[in-house]
DNA sequence: CTTTAAACTTGTCGCGCGTAAAATTTTAAT
DNA sequence: ATTAAAATTTTACGCGCGACAAGTTTAAAG
């Protein structure tokens, strides 16, 4: 920042003796100049600090460097994390992201797609609300933008989809409980948000034929992202009547299991995997807090870094021509039982 | 949407029967247009819909209708919380929020405002990382472009700050425990990230002396943003070594609490308030998950509502023209007692 | 019906950069 | 040294809109 300032490419190429043209080339693709022509620009660009005006770059631009990450709900760390690993990915592969969180309304996801497309996004990612989603908007959007779903599937859009292998979540949980204790139900919400949970109360449902058991699913109302506090009230009715079978309770995701938790605390239930405990408590997703509940929760860890790595890697494929749109992938990945205190 | 793609302005406004300039006026402040003419533009909206291109729009205008929102550690749901509320406010008030998280590092959270001097925003709501900001950088920033300061405070830098008052935060608490119980201890990080923490620090000291306790401070070790982690484990330790004088703990936050209750848990100590639990256990905050660890965590609830709230209209006075330049000003919120189970 | 300010139209320029074609230079290969 | 390929420069135009000045219409006030 030796020099005065420099307001356009024009003045700048001037003082680093470069034509504008080959200037734009750079900061399009520093690669696709000579060596030497992109010393030069650097050491220019060092000592007059000048970046070129994003809104004029766009402007022209068919395909811009941004990204769009989309999430149903950023207030859930887990998905504040895994956005965290995405958007980290996209700024080292040199392009902009945008993080953007649907709060679990339909109207939100819509606007934030309609103003996505302003954005002229080189591709976006996003995890839909899922059943909330505005179906006929999300397919669209996919149409017309090139888009990887992750975390919650919708069944043929985007050009692919990242996500869990949640039947096996289920599997690997009950198979657990069942071979250290007595077998599980199974906990969730009646209509639930994510389709995920679906699978999850499938592969339950399946885990537990195979093993010669009868599925025992205890579905409680509630709307809404609040997880915990659906978790707390349908656990402490749950309890009240009797709807357990077993002393083992498997949870469709951990932020119910933390208000399964709670639940017992009030009742008094003693908690964990030890045989004098009075019940188990199982979750899945190895939520960020889950370490730190009371007793630390036993669940099945998503791979959140494979998950992030591949729908990034998937989606830059797809930005760079790569053409899926016949053939949409679907990648989903396995995980991993995080053995702890609770069950 | 009956009619066929409008590609400009200049289009639109042939098929509304309005000039360009009128039509961008309308676009810049719908009111500032004669009552018949918006509403020609309107009809015309709905039947072609078209937007004009945003990144035209900035290009040229010296003040964009952008916000920056900028969070220390977005996957704090304390953060992701008030950053949601601030964003939604700004959406109402016509403006395009665009959220970044500096996720506690410094290096990120200069990209942050390097990239965000380059969106030329109206206003930035920028609550720092504290200590570990490159305060020069900040400084810079906030010379530059209209900031507003939240939940952690910095030295005479941007417009304004709006947070909450900690001092009166501790004495609350301590007030409430020493009323009910034995006076506590004061449990933090020996080199808190946050500024706020040595607020509390010194309204814990004062209210204690106040009512005629020696303080006891308990300062653990830990970097970083892992409360939890550095909470849990610094507990094992103080607990083992008898740093507690009494049987209440009152912590700096609620997610190093979280990470004490885990400690309690592990070492079989029973918290609560009831007469037969062997310790108490207090944090500060109202996290939202404090609501569902085990015991339930008696806290002290930040104003999340309120504390936006000021924040935004705060910048928009700022963005307006009214210049607080000179005088910035400071306000603090109080918090609010939240009597659960653990102390 | 006049006056007058406000609102609108017409026309024109500029922002900062993308992009394309043709001419020129540089580099690498024969 | 010759030739071809790659990189760069020159020149020129366009993107979509903001902004301004001068002229015209509209609507409200007298």
């Amino acid at each position: 920042m030796t020099g005065g300032k420099i307001k356009n490419m024009e003045e700048f190429a001037a003082v680093s003796g470069i034509s504008r043209p080959t200037v734009s080339k750079y900061f399009h693709d520093p690669d696709s100049v000579r060596r030497s022509t992109r010393r030069r620009i650097e050491e220019a660009l060092e000592r007059y600090e000048y970046r070129p005006n994003i809104f004029a770059m766009n402007q022209n631009r068919k395909l811009t460097k941004n990204i769009g990450i989309v999430v149903p709900f950023l207030a859930d760390p887990f998905f504040a994390e895994i956005a965290r690993n995405i958007e980290q990915r996209c700024i080292d592969a040199g392009y902009r992201p945008t993080l953007f969180s649907s709060h679990g309304h339909q109207d939100l996801e819509n606007d934030i797609l309609e103003s996505l497309r302003s954005l002229k996004p080189a591709g976006v990612l996003l995890a839909p609300l899922g059943r909330a989603s505005d179906h006929l908007a999300v397919e669209k959007f996919c149409r017309d933008v090139p888009t990887v779903l992750f975390d919650s599937n919708i069944d043929h859009m985007g050009h692919a989809f990242i996500g869990s292998d949640n039947p096996q979540f289920a599997k690997l949980m009950v198979d657990y409980l069942c071979r250290t204790g007595e077998p599980p139900s199974f906990f969730e919400m009646k209509n639930p948000t994510n389709p995920n949970a679906n699978k999850r109360r499938q592969g339950y449902i399946q885990a537990m034929e195979d093993l010669g058991h009868t599925p025992n699913v205890v579905s409680v109302n509630g709307l809404g992202w609040s997880f915990e506090e659906i978790g707390r009230e349908g656990a402490v009715q749950a309890l009240d009547s009797g709807a357990f079978k077993t002393n083992s309770v498997l949870c469709s995701n951990d932020r119910l299991a933390i208000g399964f938790l709670a639940a017992c605390y009030e009742r008094g239930l003693s908690v964990g995997a030890d045989p004098d405990c009075s019940i188990r408590v199982a979750g899945q997703d190895d939520h960020p807090f889950s370490r730190y509940t009371c007793p630390s929760l036993t669940t099945i860890a998503q791979d959140y870094d494979t998950i992030s790595r591949h729908a990034v890697e998937t989606l830059f494929r797809v930005v760079n021509g790569e053409d899926l749109k016949e053939l949409r992938e679907t990648n989903l990945f396995e995980g991993r039982l995080v053995m702890r205190a609770s069950a």
